[in-house]
DNA sequence: TATGAATGAGCATTCATTCAT
DNA sequence: CATGAATGAATGCTCATTCAT
C-alpha cells in the first residue's frame, strides 16, 4: 500500500530506528534463516515495537533488501589490501580469488541467506543473476583481452569461461564455509587458482 | 509417530494409490515448488482425500523423498547412450559432462527443487551432499590415476579439483537450464570440457 | 446404524474374534485411557483388521461397555472368601470392606477408566450411578434394620449414611490405588471401617 | 514456545481483553466440558479473533488454569457468615461441612469441570491433589487435637480420618449437586455433619 | 466373516499486517 | 513517530467410520 521505504526525508531520530531494524533484521536473518525469522524478532532484537517496523518498511522482503544494500558496498567492492601492485595475470587472478573467498568467508551467514532466499523470491534471484553478470562481464572481457594477447587459449568463449569459473570458485566458497566441508583457506586459494590458470591455459612464461 | 511409509506389505490397489500420491507430489512441487505447496494440492492432484495422504506418508517431506527415490535410478545411473567405447581421457570426459548436463536438463525443475529443498531441510542437503561426495571420490581417484600416469598437471589436489569442477558444471547446468540464462547445449558442453580438460592440463596427445 | 451387538448368532469362529476384540479394548483402554486411544491400537492387539471391529461392535463406546459386562460379575459380587460365617455387624462391615477394597486394588485401571468415562459420557455416567444406587439400596436397608434392632444411631437417615459411608470406601480407595497416596492396605481397612461403626454408632457389645 | 502468559505489563485494553476472555472461557467451559469446547466457542463469547486467545495465552489448559485462579479466592477462602464465633467442636463442624457445601453448590459448574480435567490432565490433577492434601492437613491437624484433649476416639489414625471424612462429603456435594441425585440442602448438612462428629467419637457433652 | 484402503470433517496454532491510541 | 493490541486467513494432521473386495 504504502510505499513506507519512499518517505525518505527521515527525522534524525527516524534514521535511527530504521538503522536498529536493519541491524536488527541482519542479526535476526543470519541467526534463523529468512523464512523461520518472525517479524516480531526483529522488532524485538531492534528493541522497538512491531508497529513501528511498518513505518520504514512494507514488508520482510524490504527489510532484508536493505540488510543486502548496507553490505553491498563491502561484498562487491571487495578489493586486495595492496590493489595497485601489478602482480601479473596469475598473481592477479589469485589475489582476486583471495580476496573473494576472504570476503565469503567473513559474510557466511549472509551468503547462505542469499542462497536461501534466491531460491524462494524472484527479486533476490534477481539480485544474485546480477552479481553474476557482473563478474561475467567483467572477468569475460579480461580473458579476451588476454585472448587477443595470445595469452589464453583462443579456442574458449571468454564469457562462458568467465561464468564457468566463477562459478566454481563461488561454489567452492558455499562448500568450504557454508557448509564446512573442511578444506584448508590457503589450500582453497591455491587450488581454485591453479585449476584457472589452468583452464585458460593461462602462460605467464616468455618462452615458446 | 508411526512410519507410515515403512515396511508395509500394500495391496495392488494400495501400491497403485501410493504411486500416484508421488506422481501427483512431483507434478505440484515442480510446478509450485515445495514450501508453495499445499498436502491439499497432492491430494486434489491425485484424486484422493486428504487422509489417504497419511496412509503412505507422514509429512510433505517425506513424500518428497519418495519422489527423489523414484527418480535416483535415472539420475545416478544416467549413462552416455554408447558406454563401452573407449573415447581416452577427454573423450570420456566430454561424454560424462553431455550426460550429466542431459540428465540435468531433463529433469529440470526437480534439480531446482533440490536446490530450493538443500537450503531450508536438513534432509534434503544431507542428500545432495551425498551426490557432491560420490562425484568427488569417483572423478577424484580418476584424477589421481592420471596423475600417477603423467596425463594430469601434478600439482593439483586431486580430490579438491574433482570438487571444483563439479561443482563448475553443475552450476552451468543451473544457472543454464533453470535460471534459462541462454548456452546453447552443444555450447556448453564444448566449454566446460575444454575447461575442465585445460584445467587437468590433460594431454591425450603422445608428442613431447 | 446397523445394531452390530444385536447379531448375536454368533458363529465359533466370531465369538473367539469377538473376545479377543474385548481383551484388547481392556488392554489399550487400561493402558492408554478411553479419550487416548485409538481403534487401530484395539484392533493391532487384537491382531484383526479395523473393520472387522464393526462386525460386533458399533462404537469405541460399545466396545468399553463390553469391557465392562466382561468384568462386571467380578467386580459387583466380589464376595469374602468366607461369605457364611457370621461375624456380627462390625465384623460383616469390616469383612465388606476389605472385600470392596481389594476388589478395587486388582481393577484399578478399570476403575480408574471408569472415573475417566463417567465425566465425559452420559452412558457409563449411568452405569456408575447405578453402582452407587445398587450400593445405597443394599446398605441403606441394612442399616435401617440395624435401626430397628436399636443397634444404630435412630437420628441416621440410613439411605443417607449408606451412600456417604460408602463414597467415603470408594473415593479413599480411588485416592489410595489410583492416585497412590500411600496408606497401607490394612491401615486402610481398619481406619475406613472403624470410622463407619462409630459414624453408625454400632455398638456389638451387650451393655447398655 | 513463548508463555504468552508470563511476565506482561498489559495496557489496560489488554488487561480487559483477557478478563473478557477468562470470562467467555468459564462460561464455555462450563456450559459444553472442556474436552468439547473449541477455542474458536471461546473467542466468539469473547467477541474477539481467534488470534487475540494466543496473545494471552498458550493453551486450552493455560486459560482453563486462568479460570480457576479467577475464583480461586472464593473457593478456598469461602468462610462462614459468621466465623468468629465460638461453637464448640461439633457446630464448628457444622458450619464448615455447610459453608463447604454451599460453596460447591454455588459452584457447581466449575466443580464438575475440575472433575472432568482432573482424570485427563495432569496439571489439573494435582490442583485437585493439593486441595486434598490442605484439607487433610487442616483437619487432621485438629482431630489429633481432639484426640488429645480426650474428645475424639483416640483408634482413629487422625489424617487418614481428616481424608475420608473430607472425601465423603465432596462426593456427596458432587453426588447431590453435579448429578443431582435429590438430597434437601439441610438434611445434607445435619446428615454429613452427624457421621463425621459420631465417626470421631465426638462428644461435647460433660456427662459421663 | 475378514480385510485394510479410503474418507473427510474437525481444530489448534501461527504470524504478517493493520490500526486505534 | 511510536506503541502493541487486534486481526483472521491459512493449513497440516488425526482418526472414527465406511465400504469395496
Amino acid at each position: 500500500m504504502s510505499d513506507a521505504a519512499a518517505a525518505r526525508p527521515l527525522t534524525g531520530r527516524g534514521r535511527r530506528t530504521r538503522q536498529r531494524l536493519v541491524d536488527a533484521a541482519r542479526v535476526v536473518f543470519e541467526r534463523d534463516g529468512f523464512l523461520n525469522s518472525r517479524l516480531v524478532d526483529i522488532t524485538d532484537e531492534a528493541g522497538t515495537a512491531v508497529g513501528s517496523f511498518y513505518t520504514y518498511f512494507d514488508s520482510k522482503e524490504a527489510v532484508l533488501e536493505a540488510v543486502f544494500d548496507d553490505v553491498r558496498e563491502e561484498m562487491v567492492h571487495a578489493r586486495p589490501a595492496r590493489p595497485a601492485v601489478d602482480r601479473g595475470p596469475i598473481g592477479t587472478i589469485e589475489a582476486a580469488n583471495r580476496s573473494y573467498l576472504d570476503t565469503y568467508r567473513r559474510n557466511v551467514r549472509l551468503m547462505a541467506l542469499l542462497e536461501q532466499v534466491s531460491t524462494t523470491s524472484d527479486r533476490f534471484l534477481q539480485l544474485k543473476r546480477s552479481r553474476v553478470r557482473a563478474f561475467r562481464e567483467r572477468n569475460g572481457r579480461a580473458i579476451a583481452d588476454l585472448q587477443a594477447d595470445g595469452l589464453v587459449d583462443p579456442d574458449l568463449d571468454p564469457y562462458l569461461a568467465a561464468e564457468a569459473l566463477s562459478h566454481m570458485v563461488s561454489r567452492m566458497a558455499y562448500e568450504t564455509f557454508v557448509l564446512e566441508s573442511g578444506w584448508d583457506f590457503e589450500t582453497l586459494v591455491a587450488g581454485v587458482t591453479r585449476l584457472w590458470t589452468n583452464a585458460l591455459q593461462l602462460t605467464d612464461r616468455v618462452e615458446c
